[in-house]
DNA sequence: ATATTTATGAGAGTAGACTCCTATTTGAGA
DNA sequence: TCTCAAATAGGAGTCTACTCTCATAAATAT
């Protein structure tokens, strides 16, 4: 990796890293772009030239790992319990310091409405990858009503948790989503 | 009802029921304010007099009726029958002029991402109320973890279902998201 | 009919997201 | 070290949601 690869990488993180603390202290329709440019020290142009659009500033990116391991889960595995295998397999692959960094994100995404509000374009893809890649595995049409009705209820139980787990840090997300969803794996 | 106020709840309509058109036909973020000023005959700011912002003119709920039904359902239904006993209540309780216009209304708001960014607050608050109000008829506490799960679990198939619905109007909506929930009974 | 209250039209003005251009800096390669 | 390509700063400019003001017109009350 170059010396000018890496310091775009940074300026990169540098730029997000700042907007995300701005949007949780001052919320995120009152942040500026002008703003979070100048806590970052670049100019505006160049906070556009990274993002395309202000809210492309939330994007989450951990979703490609999760699907990689939706994945490659064992094929004899129902949809449900694909899941339940792919975050677990996802917690165990990350790091103390990722995990963290990565719920702070989640929670600040959760409990900012306007944050949320923000990176649902990016929400809705995710699901509807999720819900192709179940229907692969179970090689179904992805328009199967079986299919979205599974990934309706899994997406929602998970979310359902989280939300309680934004509200309340000190819970176990992790050993919570995992009990929540073993208790749908009546229907795979 | 006073002359004034019958004009005024005419033009309200008039405009909204412009603004939907212009949406539909050319896109919610393709559509200026201006436009829809100019498709109802009004000025522009007679535009944000009645609607505080560009958002508010697709804003709409007829979550209390569901709420009120799903209040006094038969007391012996689980919360998933309770929930199906509710939904068929509130589709008989309409008629077929207002489901039509619920339905075109709901699509674009599924459809258009900032739209459903827009109705997130009472989406959230909907989704409260209705945990709430499934803890109070099983004797339970709304913190709960059975009670979140379920409430996932049927909120997310709800949604899952109006998705398609909403990319396909041909289908019978109420019948799927009955159907899909019936699948979710086992969990009551 | 007159006075008062209320809705509207018209337009000027603001703010902030986003684009485009140019001069300047900075890393890469010879 | 010198040269070229890429990245940035700085700033001017556009577009549109949204606000404010004021004069006019329409509805209501007396």
């Amino acid at each position: 990796m170059s010396l000018r690869e890496r310091k775009k990488a940074k300026t990169r993180a540098l730029i997000q890293r700042e907007a995300l603390r701005l949007f949780r202290e001052q919320g995120y329709e009152a942040t500026t772009v002008e703003q979070v440019a100048e806590a970052a020290e670049v100019a505006t142009s160049t906070v556009f030239r990274y993002f395309p659009a202000k809210e492309d500033l939330v994007l989450l990116d951990h979703a490609p790992r999760f699907l990689e391991a939706l994945e490659s889960a064992p094929a004899e595995l129902g949809p449900v319990a694909a899941v339940r295998h792919a975050l677990r397999e996802l917690a165990a692959s990350r790091t103390p310091q990722e995990l963290a960094e990565g719920l702070e994100r989640e929670r600040l995404m959760l409990t900012v409405p306007e944050l949320w509000a923000a990176s649902l374009k990016n929400v809705t893809s995710m699901i509807a990858t999720i819900r192709d890649t179940l229907a692969r595995r179970a090689g179904r049409d992805p328009a199967d009503p079986w299919v979205r009705d599974i990934t309706g209820a899994v997406v929602g139980v998970i979310f359902a948790v989280w939300l309680d787990w934004a509200k309340d840090p000190g819970m176990d997300g992790p050993a919570e989503i995992d009990r929540a969803l073993a208790a749908l794996e009546v229907l795979d």
